[in-house]
Order: C-alpha cells, then sequence, then structure tokens
RNA sequence: GGAGGAGUGGCCGAGUGGUUGAAGGCGCUGCUCUCGAAAAGCAGUGUCCCGAGCAAUCGGGACCGCGAGUUCAAAUCUCGCCUCCUCCGCCA
C-alpha cells in the first residue's frame, strides 16, 4: 500500500496516478475517510487520556466513588468510539490497500501497446514448427493424461524435455548463485496476509488467480516472490545487511482464468510450472540500481543460451499494482514471428514491504520502510517454449545451447 | 492428532490487578580515564499512531504472541486462536 502521508499532501498525483494504471478509484473518498478516522481517534484518545488520568488518581488511595462513577461512563463512552473506528477503519483500510504504487518518472503511460522497447539481442530466426507439435512428435509432453490426472492445462513432461528443463534450471542456478545470491526453497502455501502483503488477491474471489485451500488460511503460492516477500515481515534489517539477495525455486500455481485466447497453446500458459525467481531487499535510493542489475542477469542468461529478444520498459496500464517500474524479456519466436514474454523484473519500492512492515535501520538510527524488488531467472515452461522453438533441427532432433551441455552429460542433440 | 509446559524490549531475564514502556544483566552508542587498547566509571539506547514545530524536540495515545472478555484500572484474571518446547501416536 502507499504511504497515507503522501496520498494527503499528494491527492491529485496519486488520483492521476491510480487512473494511469487503469483503476477506477475516487482518491478523494479515502481522504474523507482518513479525516473522519483520524477526527475518531483523536477523541478515543482523549477518553484514554482522562481515563489514564482517574486511574493514577486511584492508585494509592482508597476506591473514590465519584471516579469510579466517571471510569464507568469513560469506558461506555470508549467502547461505543471504538466501534465506530472501526467500521471506519474497515473501510479505509480496504480502500487504502487498493490503491495502486506510484509509476516511475520514466514508465511510458497507456496499455500495452504502449510498452516501449529499449534493447534488443540476437537474430531473428524465420520458420519453426510449434513447439507442441514438435515435442508431441517426440513423446516429450502429455497433455492428455495431465487432463485425465489433474484437469485441463495439466501436463507431464518427459524423457529428454523434462531433462533439458532440468538442465536449464541447473545453468541458471549456478549462474544466480555465481551472482551473490543466496538460494532458497521457499514454503509452497503461504497465509492471505503474505498473499496480500505481495499484492496478489487473496482467498478465492473470483478475481484471484491463486489456488486456496479448503478450511485453512493458505493459499498455493502462484510465484517464490511471494514467500520471499513475507520471509522479513515484521524485521528491521541493518542497513549494512542490505541489499539483501534471494533466489527462490518453486514450482508456481496459477488457475488463468479468463486468459484463454492468444498464445495459450502448450507449455505457454499452464496451471503450474516451475521457476528460479529472484528476490532483492534494498536501500530506497539504491533501488533503481538494483532493479538494473537484475535485468542484466536476466539479461545474461538469454544470451549466454543464445534465444534472441528484446527488453521493453511496460506501461503503466499494463503494470501490476505493486510495481513502480517493469521491464519483460520477450523472445522472438520463429513460430509467430513476434516476440513474446519470457522474464519480467519489478521495482516495488515501498510497496510490498509497507504492507508487510519491512524495514530498515539507518546508521544514522532512523527507521524506514525498505524497498524490494524482484526478477525471473527462468521461468521453466516458457524457456522450454524458446528453447524448442528456436532449436529445432529440421530432423525432428534438438540441438542442445552449449551452455546447457554440461548438464546434460555433455550431449549436442536430443 | 493426543497430553503437559511456555510465549515480556536486539538478546537473556524479573514481574500474578494500580508509581511498569516495563527491574537486573548482556549487547550497542557516546563520554571520562589512557600514548593507544583492554578494564573500570558515567550517560544514553524500542516501535507505531495523532497533534504542535523549519528543526532538535515536545504533548497525548497504543503496544509484554494474536483476538475477545472481566474491571474504575490488565503484562498480570477469564475464554478462543497461533507459535515454540517435552512426551505419546503416525510417518517421507
Amino acid at each position: 500500500m502507499l504511504d497515507i502521508r503522501y496520498i494527503r499532501d499528494n491527492t491529485k498525483l496519486v488520483q492521476e496516478n491510480t487512473k494511469n494504471k487503469g483503476y477506477d478509484i475516487d482518491i478523494d473518498v479515502l481522504i474523507k475517510l482518513d479525516a473522519k478516522r483520524r477526527d475518531i481517534q483523536k477523541k478515543s484518545d482523549e477518553l484514554r487520556e482522562r481515563r489514564n488520568i482517574i486511574s493514577a488518581q486511584m492508585k494509592n488511595g482508597k476506591p473514590n466513588p465519584e471516579l469510579i462513577a466517571e471510569g464507568k461512563s469513560l469506558k461506555t463512552e470508549l467502547v461505543e468510539k471504538e466501534n465506530q473506528f472501526k467500521k471506519i477503519d474497515d473501510e479505509y483500510s480496504l480502500l487504502l490497500e487498493s490503491i495502486p504504487n506510484i509509476i516511475a518518472s520514466d514508465v511510458p503511460l497507456g496499455d500495452e501497446n504502449n510498452n516501449v522497447e529499449i534493447k534488443k539481442f540476437g537474430d531473428q530466426k524465420q520458420g519453426a514448427i510449434d513447439h507442441l507439435d514438435f515435442a508431441i512428435r517426440r513423446d516429450w509432453v502429455d497433455f492428455e493424461r495431465g487432463a485425465k490426472v489433474a484437469g485441463a492445462k495439466f501436463y507431464f513432461l518427459k524423457g529428454d524435455l523434462a531433462l533439458l528443463e532440468n538442465a536449464i534450471y541447473q545453468f541458471a542456478l549456478n549462474h544466480i548463485v555465481k551472482k551473490g545470491f543466496t538460494f532458497m526453497t521457499v514454503p509452497h502455501m503461504v497465509s492471505s496476509r503474505v498473499m496480500s502483503g505481495a499484492g496478489f488477491a487473496p482467498r478465492t474471489s473470483d478475481q484471484s488467480d491463486e489456488y486456496a485451500i479448503e478450511g485453512e488460511d493458505l493459499s498455493l503460492i502462484a510465484t517464490a516472490e511471494i514467500p520471499l516477500t513475507g520471509y522479513h515481515a515484521d524485521e528491521i534489517i541493518d542497513e549494512d545487511d542490505l541489499p539483501l539477495l534471494y533466489a527462490g525455486y518453486s514450482p508456481c500455481y496459477r488457475k488463468e482464468a479468463g486468459t484463454y485466447g492468444k498464445f495459450t497453446r502448450g507449455l505457454f500458459r499452464v496451471h503450474q510450472f516451475n521457476k528460479l525467481e529472484m528476490y532483492a531487499f534494498s536501500l530506497p535510493e539504491k533501488s533503481i540500481e538494483v532493479h538494473e542489475k537484475l535485468l542484466g542477469i536476466e539479461e545474461e542468461i538469454w544470451q549466454a543460451i543464445g534465444i534472441s529478444y528484446h527488453v521493453v520498459n511496460i506501461a503503466a496500464g499494463d503494470l501490476g499494482a505493486p510495481a513502480a517500474k517493469k521491464y519483460d524479456i520477450e523472445y522472438w519466436s520463429p513460430v509467430d514471428n513476434m516476440y513474446r514474454e519470457l522474464t519480467s523484473c519489478s521495482n516495488c519500492t515501498d510497496y510490498q514491504t509497507r504492507n508487510l512492515n519491512i524495514r530498515v535501520r539507518r546508521k544514522s538510527g532512523e527507521v524506514q520502510i525498505l524497498h524490494s524488488l524482484n526478477g525471473t531467472v527462468v521461468s521453466l515452461a516458457r524457456s522450454l517454449v524458446a528453447v524448442l522453438e528456436n532449436f529445432q533441427q529440421k530432423d525432428g532432433t534438438l540441438l542442445v545451447p552449449e551452455v546447457l551441455r554440461p548438464y546434460l552429460n555433455g550431449r549436442e542433440l536430443l
């Protein structure tokens, strides 16, 4: 969430930003709730002050009937104020939490059509067989039995393709560990507090992309970003310990409801896939720098594997609520003759960290909210699509990218 | 899953209804002493909210796992929940 004080001081800007991000929220409603909430809080505090005075007067002496009577009436008034406060506060919190993060100054406005290409790498290959047809021919993937076992958009990877996935993972993991990231495995379910704190819709609301566990305050994670965001909840971290660089590996579970249509074929959009994710906690003034670093690492991976891509600066209307700025790497698809999303990295500034109360103690002693960032190292199902499309051979074999061979017993062809 | 015990500040730990935001210790910071260090001594050392102030800061409120309740008054009593520890059961 945003800082209410910031919203009070920059109401117009926040209203405009909210609109730019595609949200229909009236900030004035929040401002009015805020004023009302503070007014009630002030009155409650005054009642408590009086209560404390009375209580202090009765500490030594014998009980005083008049003071006890006043205390009783104060109690009634206070209960009433507290009920009023609770009601307003619930409404206020809900609204405050729904306001999206402020976009960075260099984020293009508009929807996904306004994403700006900022870099390009590699030659755009032409002509290739659809990854699913190619893989099915080799008996490398089985969606039919996936559906039998779990339903549509579940799958089994088989044989060499499953081994290739593992090779990409191992290569990426080695790379990220060399970069100084601490590798972690993470809980695959999180509480609703962490889920919504990370900026994901909690529980089973219709819009939610997450699977909730019946009868428990738990949801399956859609990315390791979610548990990693919660990792330091309610902690104050020493300035000297920042940045904290983590890499989490996990399956990602997504309902993907309502996303049928383009690019849903095969492994590109599925209910479950494995992903290695970077996560960083940074000093506020360093997060822009860290963001560039995360992007750089993602580029190194795809350059090393040898996949043509471009980097886009995602437009405001296409950003998630927690992101201030997001870069996507889109690989070149010789099947669709266009760029398709492969990885993504976001600077969430202090949006997630304020939700989960993650702070830094500066050398000066000052305590402030720190910044969080996340980025894909490799999203495995999609990585397989990219490799299948770009490294397929005319004879139906698959050339193994050189950097992956050490993880496949040196094999050059699959 | 069952039985028992416990959850207090950065850490250890006192505290069973009112002068406790919280003793004492450790740690940390500053100062004194010293050529310097150690030791010793002195002082300081939580977070959040509201309000005032340019600011240092000041006034009020909240917080002793979380949430309810009893009471004029709750860290302290009652209930529910969560977590941890021990024992039993089960088990990769």
